[in-house]
DNA sequence: ACCTGAACACCGTTCAAGT
DNA sequence: ACCTGAACACCGTTCAAGT
């Protein structure tokens, strides 16, 4: 490991730095402007030396799409387990969760959500990762409806796909930049879809 | 207007004719692969003539986008004109007609409402569209409230958010493909998404 | 095993020149 | 007034050749 040498013909660590790379240039640019060539260009190699690591664009936008994924998961987990224990207030917590990762990176949360840039089919990461959130849900929509928190009249799927419909289409609301015309402020915004789930929530109390 | 000459120096509508093609384009392709040389190849034009009626890419997108809205805009219309009178059942009918029309036109919708290849603020057409329909839902779920049919409890503004936010969340999650994994099948779509947001609407009535 | 750098087929955009 | 077609600066991707 030479360290006189400012550019070695290897790098070293190629694949994780093109991710890294990219992941900054997507907060910078937006996730739709990740380019490959800038990509080497800041790294300092040549624009084919990605696709020793990457089999192609999508490809890289996949393991960042995981690596996104894996951050939010980690985040959630730990905002579980210092949530009272009842199910409906764990489901409350899991929103708030969602709520406050997508304000913090707008340009992850949008990049795997619309999964427009990467082959979502071509990661069991990613497909364990939502198959998970969903099941969670629903048992938690379950466990809340017979602990007598949340009404029974609706179906627990049906109540898990509004809860998340509401969820997922506030914080869509705010990476598209919508939330402005409903006159939340930026400065607000996280305060104001929390208590707007809070709103939902306690709305289907029993 | 010669007839018999194939492809006249001057095409005539060329402004039209990119548009269309442009739309028919992001429906096949997805609207982030709408090209500008690919539109004005299918034309029968040459690479910069678009240029003359378009100041960029984005202008383009942008004029599309007003499109897709105004025809958004009339199917809404037509089915308000066609509701009951009562305030609640008018936002149900707005909801289902978002719902319908997001599922209609799912790359419309997304480009329209992703905002991120056209300028909206560069839009006074686009501007008026979401202004106006975030009065007309505040209004609606005011009047709801004081025709007795909606809680009091939550303020209208909030109840307003909360009840767009599901009916965003529901086509979001359509048109980025996260609905098999909630259990929706696409044949299903539409009945499933507007019962659920029945549901919500139920689950809100005093 | 990994990287270079030229090559190819695409883009968006500009602009002198044509009709 | 509108369109052509060459030009420029970008892409993603491939691949023989280098280390």
């Amino acid at each position: 490991m030479p360290r006189d040498t400012p550019r070695p013909y290897h790098h070293g660590n190629l694949r994780q730095a093109v991710i890294d790379t990219a992941l900054a240039l997507a907060e910078e640019t937006g996730d739709e402007r990740v380019s490959l060539r800038e990509v080497a260009r800041r790294i300092g190699v040549s624009s084919g030396a990605p696709f020793r690591h990457f089999a192609d664009h999508t490809a890289l936008m996949t393991a960042i799409a995981e690596e996104a994924t894996v951050r939010l998961r980690l985040m959630v987990d730990r905002d579980q387990h210092r949530s009272p224990p009842a199910a409906i207030e764990r489901l409350r917590t899991m929103g708030h969760s969602f709520l406050a990762w997508a304000l913090q990176h707008p340009t992850s949360f949008r990049l795997v959500s619309a999964r427009r840039l990467y082959d979502f089919d071509a990661s069991p990461v990613l497909a364990a990762h939502f198959h998970a959130v969903r099941e969670r849900t629903v048992a938690l929509v379950q466990q809340a409806q017979s602990e007598g928190d949340l009404q029974r009249g609706v179906p627990a799927p049906r109540l898990a796909l509004m809860l998340r419909s509401a969820v997922y289409g506030m914080a869509r609301m705010h990476v598209d930049g919508q939330l402005a015309q409903w006159g939340v402020a930026p400065r607000s915004a996280r305060r104001e879809l929390q208590a707007t789930l809070d709103a939902l929530i306690d709305g289907f109390r029993r």
